[in-house]
DNA sequence: CAATCATTTGGTTATTATGCCAAAAAACAA
DNA sequence: TTGTTTTTTGGCATAATAACCAAATGATTG
Protein backbone atom coordinates (compact mmCIF):
# COMPACT_ATOMS: atom_id res chain seq x y z
CA UNK A 1 0.00 0.00 0.00
CA UNK A 2 1.17 3.33 -0.97
CA UNK A 3 1.69 6.50 1.72
CA UNK A 4 -1.15 8.00 -0.69
CA UNK A 5 -3.27 4.95 -0.82
CA UNK A 6 -2.93 5.26 3.39
CA UNK A 7 -3.67 8.72 3.50
CA UNK A 8 -6.97 8.30 1.32
CA UNK A 9 -7.79 5.10 3.74
CA UNK A 10 -7.10 7.34 6.56
CA UNK A 11 -9.73 10.16 5.32
CA UNK A 12 -12.29 8.03 4.31
CA UNK A 13 -12.26 6.02 8.16
CA UNK A 14 -12.55 9.61 10.13
CA UNK A 15 -16.16 9.93 8.12
CA UNK A 16 -17.24 6.27 8.85
CA UNK A 17 -15.65 7.29 12.60
CA UNK A 18 -17.81 10.18 13.20
CA UNK A 19 -21.37 8.43 11.67
CA UNK A 20 -19.99 5.40 13.79
CA UNK A 21 -22.02 6.47 16.91
CA UNK A 22 -25.42 6.23 17.75
CA UNK A 23 -25.56 10.01 19.14
CA UNK A 24 -23.43 11.32 16.15
CA UNK A 25 -25.86 9.18 13.66
CA UNK A 26 -29.16 10.50 15.53
CA UNK A 27 -27.97 14.38 15.13
CA UNK A 28 -27.26 13.46 11.38
CA UNK A 29 -30.53 11.98 10.71
CA UNK A 30 -32.50 14.70 12.38
CA UNK A 31 -30.25 17.28 10.55
CA UNK A 32 -31.90 15.37 7.16
CA UNK A 33 -35.05 17.42 7.14
CA UNK A 34 -33.02 20.94 8.28
CA UNK A 35 -31.12 22.64 10.39
CA UNK A 36 -30.97 22.48 14.04
CA UNK A 37 -29.59 24.46 17.28
CA UNK A 38 -27.42 22.48 19.72
CA UNK A 39 -29.99 22.77 22.17
CA UNK A 40 -32.68 21.17 20.27
CA UNK A 41 -29.99 17.96 19.64
CA UNK A 42 -29.56 17.92 23.53
CA UNK A 43 -33.19 17.46 23.91
CA UNK A 44 -33.39 14.96 21.86
CA UNK A 45 -30.53 13.29 23.64
CA UNK A 46 -30.54 12.18 27.31
CA UNK A 47 -26.42 13.68 27.27
CA UNK A 48 -25.21 16.66 28.98
CA UNK A 49 -24.67 19.74 26.90
CA UNK A 50 -20.80 19.56 26.78
CA UNK A 51 -21.16 15.79 25.51
CA UNK A 52 -23.15 16.75 22.73
CA UNK A 53 -20.95 19.41 21.69
CA UNK A 54 -17.99 17.51 21.75
CA UNK A 55 -19.74 15.05 19.31
CA UNK A 56 -20.77 17.45 16.98
CA UNK A 57 -17.11 18.36 16.73
CA UNK A 58 -16.42 15.47 15.81
CA UNK A 59 -19.07 15.77 12.46
CA UNK A 60 -17.47 19.08 11.96
CA UNK A 61 -13.87 17.76 11.38
CA UNK A 62 -15.40 14.90 9.60
CA UNK A 63 -16.51 17.63 6.90
CA UNK A 64 -20.01 15.93 7.43
CA UNK A 65 -21.84 19.30 8.96
CA UNK A 66 -21.22 23.04 9.40
CA UNK A 67 -22.22 25.13 11.80
CA UNK A 68 -23.67 28.78 11.72
CA UNK A 69 -23.52 30.72 14.73
CA UNK A 70 -26.68 32.92 14.63
CA UNK A 71 -27.16 35.45 18.14
CA UNK A 72 -26.48 33.19 21.21
CA UNK A 73 -27.79 30.21 19.16
CA UNK A 74 -25.35 27.54 17.03
CA UNK A 75 -26.86 25.98 13.89
CA UNK A 76 -25.84 22.90 12.56
CA UNK A 77 -26.54 21.67 9.44
CA UNK A 78 -25.88 18.33 7.17
CA UNK A 79 -23.46 19.02 4.61
CA UNK A 80 -23.19 16.17 2.72
CA UNK A 81 -26.93 14.53 2.52
CA UNK A 82 -26.06 11.83 0.35
CA UNK A 83 -24.24 9.92 3.97
CA UNK A 84 -28.13 9.39 4.48
CA UNK A 85 -28.46 7.24 1.19
CA UNK A 86 -25.92 4.86 2.79
CA UNK A 87 -28.20 3.97 5.41
CA UNK A 88 -30.52 2.32 3.29
CA UNK A 89 -27.85 -0.20 2.43
CA UNK A 90 -26.96 -0.31 5.69
CA UNK A 91 -30.61 -1.40 6.63
CA UNK A 92 -30.16 -3.81 4.46
CA UNK A 93 -27.48 -5.64 6.24
CA UNK A 94 -29.48 -5.40 9.38
CA UNK A 95 -32.57 -7.11 7.83
CA UNK A 96 -29.75 -9.75 6.90
CA UNK A 97 -31.13 -9.56 3.00
CA UNK A 98 -27.45 -9.66 2.03
CA UNK A 99 -26.64 -9.30 -1.71
CA UNK A 100 -28.81 -6.35 -1.97
CA UNK A 101 -28.37 -2.72 -3.96
CA UNK B 1 -36.19 8.02 21.50
CA UNK B 2 -38.37 4.53 21.77
CA UNK B 3 -36.36 1.58 22.83
CA UNK B 4 -37.33 0.06 19.45
CA UNK B 5 -35.40 3.31 17.72
CA UNK B 6 -32.64 2.59 20.22
CA UNK B 7 -32.30 -0.87 19.01
CA UNK B 8 -32.47 0.61 15.24
CA UNK B 9 -29.81 2.81 15.91
CA UNK B 10 -27.53 0.53 17.51
CA UNK B 11 -27.41 -1.67 14.60
CA UNK B 12 -26.76 0.77 12.22
CA UNK B 13 -24.22 1.90 14.29
CA UNK B 14 -22.95 -1.58 14.48
CA UNK B 15 -22.19 -1.73 10.95
CA UNK B 16 -20.72 1.49 10.25
CA UNK B 17 -18.14 1.04 13.32
CA UNK B 18 -16.85 -2.36 11.67
CA UNK B 19 -16.40 -0.25 8.63
CA UNK B 20 -14.81 2.61 10.39
CA UNK B 21 -11.06 1.29 10.67
CA UNK B 22 -8.62 1.58 8.11
CA UNK B 23 -7.53 -2.09 7.70
CA UNK B 24 -11.25 -3.25 7.80
CA UNK B 25 -12.10 -0.58 5.20
CA UNK B 26 -9.57 -1.53 3.01
CA UNK B 27 -10.61 -5.67 3.08
CA UNK B 28 -13.65 -4.43 2.13
CA UNK B 29 -12.88 -2.78 -0.71
CA UNK B 30 -10.78 -5.64 -1.76
CA UNK B 31 -13.77 -8.08 -1.54
CA UNK B 32 -15.60 -5.97 -3.92
CA UNK B 33 -13.29 -7.81 -6.50
CA UNK B 34 -14.13 -11.18 -5.26
CA UNK B 35 -13.69 -13.37 -2.08
CA UNK B 36 -9.94 -13.70 -0.33
CA UNK B 37 -8.14 -16.27 2.06
CA UNK B 38 -7.02 -14.91 5.44
CA UNK B 39 -3.68 -15.00 3.93
CA UNK B 40 -4.19 -12.42 0.92
CA UNK B 41 -5.69 -10.17 3.25
CA UNK B 42 -2.78 -10.40 5.78
CA UNK B 43 -0.10 -10.00 2.43
CA UNK B 44 -2.04 -6.70 1.49
CA UNK B 45 -1.99 -5.59 5.07
CA UNK B 46 1.17 -5.33 7.44
CA UNK B 47 -0.36 -6.87 10.32
CA UNK B 48 -0.29 -9.69 12.42
CA UNK B 49 -2.78 -12.66 11.61
CA UNK B 50 -4.28 -12.69 14.70
CA UNK B 51 -5.23 -9.14 13.97
CA UNK B 52 -6.12 -9.24 10.67
CA UNK B 53 -8.92 -12.51 11.79
CA UNK B 54 -10.16 -10.28 14.75
CA UNK B 55 -10.82 -7.50 12.23
CA UNK B 56 -12.81 -9.88 9.53
CA UNK B 57 -14.73 -11.22 13.07
CA UNK B 58 -15.89 -7.75 13.46
CA UNK B 59 -16.74 -7.39 10.11
CA UNK B 60 -18.88 -10.32 9.84
CA UNK B 61 -20.55 -9.98 13.55
CA UNK B 62 -21.91 -6.90 11.73
CA UNK B 63 -23.31 -8.91 8.91
CA UNK B 64 -20.80 -7.16 6.26
CA UNK B 65 -18.44 -10.32 5.45
CA UNK B 66 -19.51 -14.08 4.97
CA UNK B 67 -16.99 -16.77 5.84
CA UNK B 68 -16.72 -19.64 3.95
CA UNK B 69 -14.04 -22.47 5.47
CA UNK B 70 -12.64 -24.87 2.28
CA UNK B 71 -10.00 -27.24 3.11
CA UNK B 72 -7.57 -25.33 4.93
CA UNK B 73 -8.37 -21.90 4.43
CA UNK B 74 -11.35 -19.21 4.70
CA UNK B 75 -12.12 -17.17 2.35
CA UNK B 76 -14.16 -14.39 2.98
CA UNK B 77 -16.95 -12.13 0.60
CA UNK B 78 -19.12 -9.45 0.70
CA UNK B 79 -21.83 -10.05 1.67
CA UNK B 80 -23.82 -6.66 0.55
CA UNK B 81 -21.88 -4.91 -2.17
CA UNK B 82 -23.84 -1.39 -2.02
CA UNK B 83 -21.46 -0.15 1.33
CA UNK B 84 -19.01 0.43 -1.04
CA UNK B 85 -21.31 2.96 -3.18
CA UNK B 86 -21.15 4.83 -0.34
CA UNK B 87 -17.82 5.51 -0.31
CA UNK B 88 -18.24 7.67 -3.39
CA UNK B 89 -20.07 9.75 -0.93
CA UNK B 90 -17.14 10.19 1.70
CA UNK B 91 -15.38 10.97 -0.80
CA UNK B 92 -17.19 13.74 -2.08
CA UNK B 93 -16.85 14.35 2.03
CA UNK B 94 -12.83 14.09 1.52
CA UNK B 95 -12.73 16.47 -1.13
CA UNK B 96 -15.12 18.82 0.64
CA UNK B 97 -17.15 19.45 -2.27
CA UNK B 98 -20.16 19.54 0.04
CA UNK B 99 -23.78 19.61 -0.95
CA UNK B 100 -22.95 16.76 -3.24
CA UNK B 101 -25.08 13.97 -4.15
C1' DC C 1 -0.95 -41.22 14.29
C1' DA C 2 2.46 -37.34 13.75
C1' DA C 3 3.54 -33.31 11.38
C1' DT C 4 2.20 -29.27 9.04
C1' DC C 5 -0.43 -25.40 7.37
C1' DA C 6 -4.18 -21.86 7.95
C1' DT C 7 -6.81 -19.67 11.09
C1' DT C 8 -8.82 -18.53 15.61
C1' DT C 9 -8.72 -17.66 20.60
C1' DG C 10 -6.82 -15.98 25.04
C1' DG C 11 -4.20 -12.79 27.45
C1' DT C 12 -1.70 -8.35 28.09
C1' DT C 13 -0.75 -3.73 27.33
C1' DA C 14 -1.14 0.81 25.09
C1' DT C 15 -3.99 3.97 23.01
C1' DT C 16 -8.31 6.17 22.08
C1' DA C 17 -13.18 7.32 23.00
C1' DT C 18 -16.95 8.63 25.95
C1' DG C 19 -19.35 11.07 29.50
C1' DC C 20 -19.76 14.12 33.28
C1' DC C 21 -18.61 18.26 35.97
C1' DA C 22 -16.87 22.79 36.42
C1' DA C 23 -15.31 26.78 34.31
C1' DA C 24 -14.62 29.87 30.25
C1' DA C 25 -16.57 32.46 26.16
C1' DA C 26 -19.78 34.89 23.37
C1' DA C 27 -24.01 37.22 22.59
C1' DC C 28 -27.59 39.55 24.33
C1' DA C 29 -30.75 41.94 27.99
C1' DA C 30 -31.58 44.83 31.94
C1' DT D 1 -21.85 47.00 33.80
C1' DT D 2 -24.08 42.97 35.65
C1' DG D 3 -26.58 39.17 34.84
C1' DT D 4 -28.59 35.51 31.80
C1' DT D 5 -28.57 32.27 28.10
C1' DT D 6 -26.21 29.22 24.85
C1' DT D 7 -22.31 26.83 23.63
C1' DT D 8 -17.45 25.39 23.98
C1' DT D 9 -13.28 23.92 26.48
C1' DG D 10 -10.43 21.57 30.00
C1' DG D 11 -9.87 17.97 33.12
C1' DC D 12 -10.58 13.53 34.77
C1' DA D 13 -12.45 8.68 35.41
C1' DT D 14 -13.97 4.79 33.03
C1' DA D 15 -14.77 1.93 29.14
C1' DA D 16 -13.85 0.26 24.60
C1' DT D 17 -10.27 -0.74 20.80
C1' DA D 18 -6.30 -2.47 18.71
C1' DA D 19 -1.95 -4.63 18.45
C1' DC D 20 1.16 -8.26 19.54
C1' DC D 21 2.64 -12.91 21.24
C1' DA D 22 1.66 -17.51 22.54
C1' DA D 23 -1.21 -21.28 22.53
C1' DA D 24 -5.22 -23.88 20.72
C1' DT D 25 -8.10 -25.65 16.99
C1' DG D 26 -9.22 -27.87 12.43
C1' DA D 27 -8.12 -29.77 8.12
C1' DT D 28 -4.89 -32.16 5.37
C1' DT D 29 -0.67 -34.89 4.26
C1' DG D 30 2.85 -38.38 4.99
Amino acid sequence: MTKHEKTVLAAKTKVLKALAHPARLWMVEQLESGERCVCELVDGLELDFSTVSKHLLVLKNAGVVADDKRGKQVFYSLKVPCVLNFMHCVEAVIKGEGEGF
